[in-house]
DNA sequence: CTCTGTGCAAACTCTTTGCACTACC
DNA sequence: GGTAGTGCAAAGAGTTTGCACAGAG
């Protein structure tokens, strides 16, 4: 679907620059903090500013267009899909990598003791794939 | 078991403050941030500064005393139970609750897609039973 | 034309650091 | 007594705010 129409249906006025940050989101192979969404979308508006970077930022994630991933206490990373899943942080390595845990997506909407769950997020720490083939 | 115990087995040096604020924690009802940490301990020692119990609460954390729950992406929780269980946040009254999701329980030292998980941990949002009481 | 978005700088919050002094072991 | 902890102030990172100007509808 069209940039300009995803907009238009969550009522997010259409402007260059926010066009201009889907675009490096989308194109994103990882995960990116609101500093590197910055540097890349400068590359293209050199005027915009980091401070917009994050007034965009908040709007899409209000809308439900993007999730925050906080997964390290530090810092946001942004995640342009927002279908049920969930982040592996590696602590070799450092990197976010999305993981699917099947059987979890039935929590979603349900209750527990007397609470009822709207959304969740899980963070799964450890070794990634690559980084325990090279120890060995 | 006594505190004093407790930080030699870790390996943790034995001052009166990080007694101090070990005893914090554990009299809390629900969890505590480092400023909420640093009121109580300075009705204890008044001279006690923030620096020091965001220092001792590395410590903790470090020596797997305690758990740092980042729920919000604004400020950390300390949680100083750290038996696996994981975290709901109502979005009505803003409380942090400690949730158990058993059948979770199996994830940890497991493998998915070729990463190792040694640890993870889950956050869930919704609205708690007694807001959910309030709407009615 | 109006209302919202953008750019900029400054502020704000949470957390960390460096250094001198203190006190555990 | 030596090493590690504490207190203080200042710095640092990430994020937010306020205001003037610009641009979308």
């Amino acid at each position: 679907m069209k940039i300009v129409k995803i907009f238009k249906e969550k009522n997010i006025r259409v402007t260059p620059q926010r066009i201009g940050i889907y675009e490096v989101l989308k194109k994103a192979k990882r995960h990116l903090t609101a500093e590197e969404i910055y540097e890349k979308i400068t590359e293209k508006f050199p005027a915009l500013s980091l401070a917009t970077v994050y007034s965009v930022l908040g709007i899409f994630k209000e809308k439900n267009l993007i999730r925050e991933i906080r997964i390290i206490p530090e810092k946001s990373y942004f995640d342009i899909h927002i279908e049920n899943h969930h982040y592996f942080l590696c602590r070799m390595c450092g990197g976010i990598y999305d993981i699917n845990i099947p059987f979890c997506t039935t929590l979603k909407e349900r209750e527990i003791a007397g609470c009822l769950i709207e959304n969740f997020q899980s963070y799964f720490y450890g070794i990634c794939k690559e980084c325990r083939g090279n120890k060995r």
